[in-house]
DNA sequence: GTCTATAATCAGATAGAC
DNA sequence: GTCTATCTGATTATAGAC
């Protein structure tokens, strides 16, 4: 998988390279290619760790670019909005979840789940999961309209709703439960408000509040 | 209780009964005060429903005033800010939720528990729970030096704090998860991204959604 | 593409007449 | 207390020099 990325990407650099002016030329081109690429990635990554902190609305463009250590109108040349921005964050994410689910070690589909909703957790406590308003409209919007973004999101729905299927029918998961809602609600660990107050009580470690939500999420709070 | 109130609520009239002038003044003062209590209800029924569905960073005290007629100069003789607005929402909502808790019937702890928070989901689901970002600090500020807030808030979780040792005493509630960590996961049910989700997708009825998600909530996503 | 400087807008809060 | 009109500050977004 990424070394199918890596190789499309290098297969962008030119074939030329015998005429050394031609060559400086376009090893320069290249090396600002890669330089931009990593400005908008470190763009990207700021503006992630600010979603999740403070959340889309709390968050400004300003404090983006600050962090980032350029000037906003830069940021704007690579972004065409605050929801562009967003949903830049939310790609990534969605790419590391794809990688996380690739490289995955075949186990029972229960357990596979349980990998992802715990990979999920984490990711929030550590403040590395952005969390966006549902009610947002203007956001929702650009969310749907980015092709990077919906397709992320549908292939990572695929696999785990393949997953939930499978673990209804081996009767690990309620099979009475619509699998849409079984969906829904895993993908709700990734920003569930329970994690921040446990995290702000201060008396659990992060590994005690992910099992913890973990258990309750999957077994529930009534005793068996 | 609330004829408690009523009761208090009226030993506030004047008694002087006897000339007519003061009696005048002193009705024509009644009326104005209870004037203004209808309308600071009125304000708080609107921010109380735009929180719900919008939550407090896309809620504008424009929209609140023009909600209720009136002029936003107006509301700012109420309430001193946004924040003591959205903290006002939230302590007439804990209001309900102490009338509610004294009006359930006897039963046993566990049942009494999933009947709040059927009651929570409801009020989700109909536009009633104001819904305030845990993330933002100014509103945290403000509801953290609120009394009526705090105060409200404290015995909600007293009640509910007792009905969850007590049910896991009788073992009917996982004796090995923090009390806390049940009060939270409780709690977190009121503002559930899962029920407004369920909701979009047009396939449940409320009854149906609060049902599942207070399913998954104490019996969980696995099989039993 | 990056910067400084600035536009344009919007929202929370207030002044002052009535 | 209510209104109209305004202030103030913050924020998204852009113009234009380099």
């Amino acid at each position: 998988m990424s070394s199918n990325r890596i190789s499309r990407a290098s297969s962008r650099q030119p074939l030329t390279v015998a005429i050394p002016p031609v060559q400086v030329v376009s090893a320069k081109v290249s090396f600002k290619t890669q330089m931009l690429k990593v400005r908008e990635e470190a763009i990207v990554q700021a503006a992630s760790r600010l979603l999740a902190e403070k959340g889309f609305d709390l968050m400004t463009v300003d404090e983006v670019a600050a962090d980032v250590g350029i000037a906003k109108a830069s940021l704007y040349k690579h972004f065409p909005s605050k929801e562009a921005l967003a949903a830049a964050a939310m790609v990534k994410v969605l790419d590391r979840a794809r990688t996380f689910l690739a490289d995955l070690p075949d186990a029972h589909p229960l357990d596979q789940l349980k990998a992802v909703v715990r990979w999920m957790m984490q990711l929030h406590l550590t403040g590395e999961m952005p969390s966006l308003p549902s009610q947002n409209s203007s956001l929702r919007a650009t969310l749907m309209n980015s092709k990077a973004y919906m397709d992320g999101l549908m292939e990572a729905s695929d696999t785990m709703g393949a997953w939930i299927e499978q673990a209804q029918a081996q009767g690990l998961i309620n099979p009475q439960l619509p699998a849409i809602a079984v969906l829904y609600t895993l993908y709700a660990r990734a920003c569930d408000p329970v994690l921040d107050f446990l995290k702000m009580g201060g008396q659990f470690s992060n590994e005690q509040i992910v099992e913890l939500v973990l258990s309750t999420c999957f077994e529930g709070l009534a005793s068996r």
